[in-house]
DNA sequence: CACCTATGATTACACCGTAAACATGAGGTT
DNA sequence: AACCTCATGTTTACGGTGTAATCATAGGTG
């Protein structure tokens, strides 16, 4: 299958155009940044985007929500990264790190809102989702769970790590839907900045 | 105006239907209830369930999204009365009655979450929103503001009720978009245990 | 009664997601 | 090299949606 001079890399699906697949997806990504939301995400537009013809998609992918779980998987990946790079940001393994992993959440979300939105219950039912659509969020969550596992005794691990997750994910789903303030919403530096000071606050004494 | 033996309060726009109005935001609500996305509750379909034509609420609306904010807005009173209600289960001004509320808080999501994805960024965009719907979102924090401002001093009072929102709000958002375990999201009694937990939940120690 | 206006119905158009039939070109076989 | 096969992309068609424009009617007012 190789004795041309094509790169194999390339060669996968590669018969018309280069791998449309992954244009597709990519051409996604660039609708949801260019400010579309989750509903201007369409088969035909994505298609037009590609420069392909509007039912080319159905060649990669069965129906309009394989191509949104697609994008919302990169969306995980991209996620994912975004929070052990700034895990990494700090020196030792103390709190600084987990507050810097909060901060990029709500930064990555008000960044790209529509890709944000996409990613958590953009369209697809619970249960249909794609084993590497839950995979890609899985894999993101246990990048703050492993720093929060540092932090705190074995026993309430798993709930502090799903209590800072609910209060970094519901930061960042009120300020893009512009819940808290227009300034912030704006802002991304501002939003992590809230998140960071959210996230530092003491629980209400009794 | 008034000669009539008709009831002025339906008078309002009841020359054929009795309320059409409401008629309508009443079916955009039952169509959410039957277990609809905000993606189901389209204009036609929800003047089909209202029994009239096709093109009659835009006699009452200027165009989709008044309708869904309208229908937004429903939900915002009933969350903000749900919340009052959790409120007043207690007895005293205790941090039980902060926690009633944000059981609640999830309870409203988990039983209806078709109306909770419409009521935070259901399509409308931001700085869009009708003012109406401004006021309803408002009152319901207002509820949980209140209940917090009884329990800190003055001055973080605000970001203690911010917090206390983004961390209901998180969990009610990832229960209802199954990112935590099938088995809460199909028992809003266990969400509601789980936001009481997690509201009780002392922070990371350090 | 005649009239006016609010209300609802019809029709039409562009867009979308999807299915079916068609066209094309790369790769292996002879 | 000639041919066949099948994956890939295109075209056409259908039902559905939101919206604008036009028509029809009900209810109160003079």
């Amino acid at each position: 299958m190789s004795t041309s001079t094509i790169d194999p890399s390339l060669t996968k699906g590669g018969y018309h155009h280069g791998d449309l697949r992954e244009a597709l997806v990519a051409a996604g990504l660039s609708i949801l940044e260019d400010g579309g939301d989750p509903t201007s995400l369409g088969l035909r537009e994505t298609a037009r985007r590609a420069g392909v013809s509007a039912m080319a998609p159905y060649r990669h992918f069965p129906d309009k929500d394989a191509l949104l779980a697609a994008v919302a998987t990169v969306g995980f990946e991209r996620l994912r990264a975004a929070l052990a790079a700034a895990d990494q940001g700090g020196e030792g393994a103390d709190r600084e790190a987990l507050y810097a992993q909060g901060a990029a959440y709500v930064a990555f979300a008000c960044a790209q809102p529509g890709l944000f939105r996409l990613m958590f219950g953009g369209g697809t039912r619970p249960g249909a989702r794609p084993q590497a659509l839950c995979e890609a969020s899985a894999a993101a969550y246990a990048v703050l769970a492993a720093r929060v596992a540092t932090l705190v005794p074995g026993a309430s691990a798993a709930d502090e790590a799903l209590r800072s997750w609910a209060l970094v994910h519901g930061i960042a789903s009120l300020v893009i839907d512009g819940l808290v303030g227009e300034a912030v919403r704006i802002d991304p530096q501002a939003a992590a900045a809230l998140a960071g000071r959210l996230l530092r606050l003491e629980p209400i004494p009794g």
